[in-house]
DNA sequence: AACAAAGTATACCGATCTGTATACTTTCAG
DNA sequence: CTGAAAGTATACAGATCGGTATACTTTGTT
């Protein structure tokens, strides 16, 4: 494999001490340190402290997303498991050594202007993030997916926050469970 | 009403700065001024800004609690109506134009090691909070009170991360309806 | 071989950080 | 009335912050 370029090793250093430390208790010079590089290469390719955030967020906001999209195609090709499988794709997240809660939300905690950058990026994410369990109520045939979805959603941000507070997989295990009652119930109910 | 002590005074500041900037952003200068107070007066009151900090997470502890707790007992006396108005006074809160999530959760977002003391104050709080929410789910007579209370926490934490990405009261509307399933489920089936 | 791009090493800038020290003033109870 | 407690004002310490400047070296391409 080819070595990775500073840039990327950047992002790399940046991302694990941003989710271990935070974004304000992180120092550009710490950064520059670890990633074995000088602070004048960073700044070469990054204008600011701001800009590597918003580099690092989009990193691990493909990182993410392809994680669960993995977990998800190789779960099932029913819409119904598939969505369950949203669940268990968190549990083995919240079981990594090194999860820290959702590094979004974390983020925004951090920079919580309405039209901070850095938040908007985190709030994009979050957005798709909703999307995309759309688009899967919307295949498993549920008569109102967008509410299916946004219920889903608050379900698996919340197994996300129980998590980080008492570190434990059993957050993902219990909105699993309460996941399937609220499919069932938008299935079967006529509306 | 009695003239606030300057710890009063300091705490009531340092609450408003930690909740809309964060806390390492917020400078214990800026505290002490905007408190009126100078930073003598301030370290003879809390001896480390993690000191200041935890007090600060205790007062907002109260506040929360008693907000909810007002909020429920004057909504109705039906334990099932009661379990519901916790969405409901959510809702209020996440109205409030000073609403920037959960303060605790922002707060282990900055300090994640695992023995932080800031971070077992707030671990603490949620701790209390599901405790809280199972009581009315024993007396709403659930069969398994204890899983009905995770899942309803992890709703309510759900709705909060929500609301906090994209201000929005909608979230509470939403985890409310959502409870109402898994509180009939919880209630009617025979398990 | 030559040259520009990209890197290193290091020092520096001004600002800000948490926390302390010094010296004076207000407050208030015995 | 007096004296300790609690406050103000201000300066400072030492570290770290984000970001820049200077001078030299490596690297890769043509």
């Amino acid at each position: 494999m080819p070595t990775p370029s500073k840039r990327d090793q950047l992002i790399q250093t940046a991302l694990e001490l941003f989710i271990r430390k935070g974004f304000h208790a992180t120092g550009i010079d710490l950064i520059a340190k670890q990633s074995g590089v000088t602070k004048k290469t960073l700044y070469s390719h990054f204008s600011s402290k701001d800009e590597l955030i918003i580099a690092t967020l989009r990193h691990l906001d493909a990182e993410l997303r392809s994680y669960f999209l993995n977990h998800i195609n190789s779960a099932s090709n029913d819409p119904r498991q598939r969505l369950l499988s949203v669940f268990d794709a968190a549990g083995y997240w919240f079981s990594e050594e090194n999860f820290f809660g959702c590094t979004f939300i974390n983020a925004i905690g951090e920079y919580a202007e309405e039209n901070n950058s850095i938040r908007q990026v985190c709030a994009e994410y979050k957005r798709l993030g909703r999307e995309f369990v759309k688009g899967l109520c919307d295949q498993a045939g549920a008569p109102d997916p967008a509410r299916l979805a946004e219920e889903l959603s608050i379900l698996l941000e919340g197994a996300i926050v129980t998590a980080q507070v008492s570190p434990q997989v059993k957050a993902a295990k219990i909105a699993k469970r309460a996941a399937e009652v609220l499919i069932n119930h938008a299935l079967e109910s006529p509306d």
